[in-house]
DNA sequence: AACAGTATGTCAGACTGCTGACATGGGGCA
DNA sequence: TGCCCCATGTCAGCAGTCTGACATACTGTT
């Protein structure tokens, strides 16, 4: 079987080709977050806490793709781990917000220069200038998408 | 909490926004093909079939980013629905060719005007030649890869 | 003050996909 | 020919995620 033969009409599919490049990184981020013991769901929530401190369960869940119940499971295992607390009881209404510990934004640092890397690398074929004309084109198409 | 705060520096990593159109286009691909009774993966076999006639298991799994047992499973759900055949013994080799049959073809044809739909749609903000830059960019980040 | 509506955190069950392992068939080389 | 290596198809076991459900706490209305 040829390998690398021309991809046809789906080659031609802005989707496809989507999925080709998020399958591509997340399999490489994956490898780059293996020797720090961490998932890319793990690797997600370390990054927005250290973007947005104190965020509660279901805030990360929407913005890490995935539901409560699954981000539920990732903190407690990085609570475990010591990268981060949360509160025995809510400061207020139900919400807990987690927060990085000294650990946790420690290893943080170093997934952060991982991930960076594996980024920089998948989209070194293109210029500082296409790379950002590519983010702003796929965020466009984030806006008007009020179902989502 | 507010909803649509300024992204913060995560809006600039070019990961980060692709993994969320990524995961916008899946869940309206979901929407648009649970009418047909079909899941993601099924769907791309259908589409991967369709276009490439008699793929054997493995290069289906390949081509839709799953592992060879994923993708057996696929096989089989589609097979028992009667939308696809493969040969009880293998022509040749260990490799068995799955085949559309004329109701996997009219099924396919429903599912890829729901999905070309789908994309469109996603992709509206964007003009015909924007799609084809973002699409010809984002490929140029697949063939150096050359580790996968 | 009482109510409905909404949002959060959590538990239980089911499903999907992956890793690891095994037997089979082909191609290259001594 | 016999051996080694690789690819394919398949089975078993496990982790991760999702759907559904429930109790709790805030908010807005009557």
């Amino acid at each position: 079987m040829g390998q690398a033969e021309t991809v046809g009409d789906l080659g031609l599919s802005v989707g496809y080709v989507l999925k080709q490049v998020h399958a591509s990184l997340r399999t490489a981020m994956d490898e780059a977050l293996r020797p720090l013991d961490l998932t890319v769901p793990q690797y997600a929530c370390l990054e927005l806490l250290g973007q947005h401190p104190a965020l509660s369960n279901s805030e990360l869940a929407r913005r890490a793709f995935v539901t409560r119940q699954s981000m539920n499971l990732v903190l407690r295992r990085l609570q475990e781990r010591g990268l981060l607390t949360r509160p025995d009881q809510a400061p207020q209404g139900r919400e807990l917000p987690a927060r990085l510990t000294e650990d946790g934004r420690t290893v943080l640092r170093q997934a952060s220069v991982a991930v960076r890397a594996v980024e920089k690398r998948l989209f070194s074929p293109l210029s500082r200038e296409q790379q950002r004309r590519v983010r702003d084109d796929l965020a466009a198409c984030l806006r008007p998408s009020g179902t989502g």
